[in-house]
DNA sequence: CAGTGGTCTAGACCACACT
DNA sequence: GTGTGGTCTAGACCACTGC
């Protein structure tokens, strides 16, 4: 493997000469060699020709590959590396991020224990309340990237640190990429939600955005949480995206932060 | 100016070759040239030798300075304007980031309205409620770094926008470096807090880390925000560091989330 | 125009991991 | 040892700003 380029982007064949590259910016805005670089190796991970965990190219092929100097394929990498979406290693490689892997296992859950840290204790109890397809409302579509109406996932879980029930979360994704999805698969599954939806369905979630409120418990949130109707809890919405700000999942969570906080660094 | 150059780093008077630095890792841990570079930086920022919103050297000005090629300058450079400690503009130079700058303003204030951007309701009506001085508690003095009874300003102010009273916050400075701050200098500045910080007292915040809670509003907060008490909000604890990772700031805000939320960027 | 940061190249050498 | 990413250099040229 990793002989067969992909087309658009090979070189003529006869060409010998090492010449800047055949990438040209088209005419209006300018866009710097590694920009364009970037855009090609972004394409490839979307298209998958190298999966989460996989190593990419070492950066000599790339530069071959594209036709430009290592220094600018190096360039293109680091900007990749720093938005996460690939990791160096050095003396091994470079890898294409996922989330199955221990360091990085729960990059997006910022809830953190008052004391200790997130390993004093232990991995969450993960319990599956509810699972089904329906139909998109308007305000889970519209952030999916939807019409009103096309079919969606929906699940609602339960996640319990040291026997509390800590966090109920509902969760709603397309219903095409994630055909298939059901209880049974999530809770057989060992390991974050977010690394099953790669090996099992092909979704790399690269970034998040998320809303965060203070509301009081409601009946049902109040009775899963074991806490009093009307406690105050916090309101997370979260919007996750795939490569190239794909929408795939939209996420409701109510967390209980009277053992724990959201914790978050400003820079 | 700036032809004087501090001692410490400067090279033997009679040095000719451009030899590549007299800087050398001492002995146990490898640390590349451009860190090195880095750490001269921040000390020279930290000591105010570049004010905030001056522009710094030139990479080639530094780059002599320090007996590196621009390069090396260059990263470390890269390095810290991704820290946000310095800005680089393209023709114009590299200068030292400020609270005081347009685009900058609030860097650290994550409350935005539900519907529209922060520029759509326009700039925050702002109300010192209370500003004394008092020996730190051992729960303030411990994340500033104080021992338990020194002497701390504590300040409490309400922010409202577009008449609603939307957040209360309670902030306890180290008496030291905050000498000579009161409520009326407070109430004549006109700008974000921070940039009162820096032009008056030559601090300038880096960097923060926030724990994030719901919370029933109190007697006290209730009625400063104009709601009834048992009311969630969202309760937000901050501790604000200046260059070196030295704390300069405790903050506990609570926040009105009826019509603006947190936001958050996961990556 | 000169001066700044930004891009790109080419080559040398270093630190690290595997085998 | 070989191959990976990481550092450092030197020089050329480009894009942007302001005089």
């Amino acid at each position: 493997m990793a002989t067969t380029f992909f087309l658009s982007t090979d070189a003529p064949v006869g060409a010998s000469e090492p010449e800047p590259s055949g990438l040209v910016t088209p005419t209006p805005a300018f866009s710097p060699l590694y920009q364009q670089i970037k855009v090609l190796i972004l394409k490839s991970l979307q298209a998958g020709e190298w999966k989460p965990g996989e190593p990419i190219p070492s950066e000599m092929e790339l530069a071959a590959r594209f036709r430009v100097s290592q220094g600018t394929v190096r360039k293109a990498i680091d900007e990749l590396a720093a938005e996460n979406l690939l990791i160096r290693r050095q003396g091994k490689g470079t890898f294409v991020a996922t989330h199955a892997e221990q360091h990085l296992q729960y990059r997006f859950l910022r809830l953190m224990p008052d004391s200790g840290d997130v390993t004093s204790e232990g991995p969450a109890e993960r319990r599956i309340v509810d699972c089904k397809r329906l139909r998109a409302p308007a305000d889970i579509a519209r952030p999916l990237a939807l019409r009103t109406g096309e079919a969606v996932l929906q699940l609602r879980r339960v996640l319990a640190f040291q026997g509390t029930p800590t966090i109920v979360e509902d969760v709603w994704l397309p219903g095409g990429p994630f055909k298939g999805l059901t209880a049974e698969r999530l809770a057989a599954y060992r390991g974050p939600m977010y690394a099953l939806f790669e090996t099992e369905f092909g979704v790399h979630m690269v970034r998040a955005e998320e809303k965060i409120r203070a509301v009081a418990a409601d009946a049902v949130s109040a009775s899963l949480l074991r806490v009093a109707q009307g406690e105050p809890l916090l309101s997370v919405e979260r919007v996750a995206y795939t490569y190239n700000d794909v929408p795939m999942e939209v996420r409701r969570g109510l967390y209980r932060t009277d053992t724990h906080h959201y914790k978050n660094a400003l820079s």
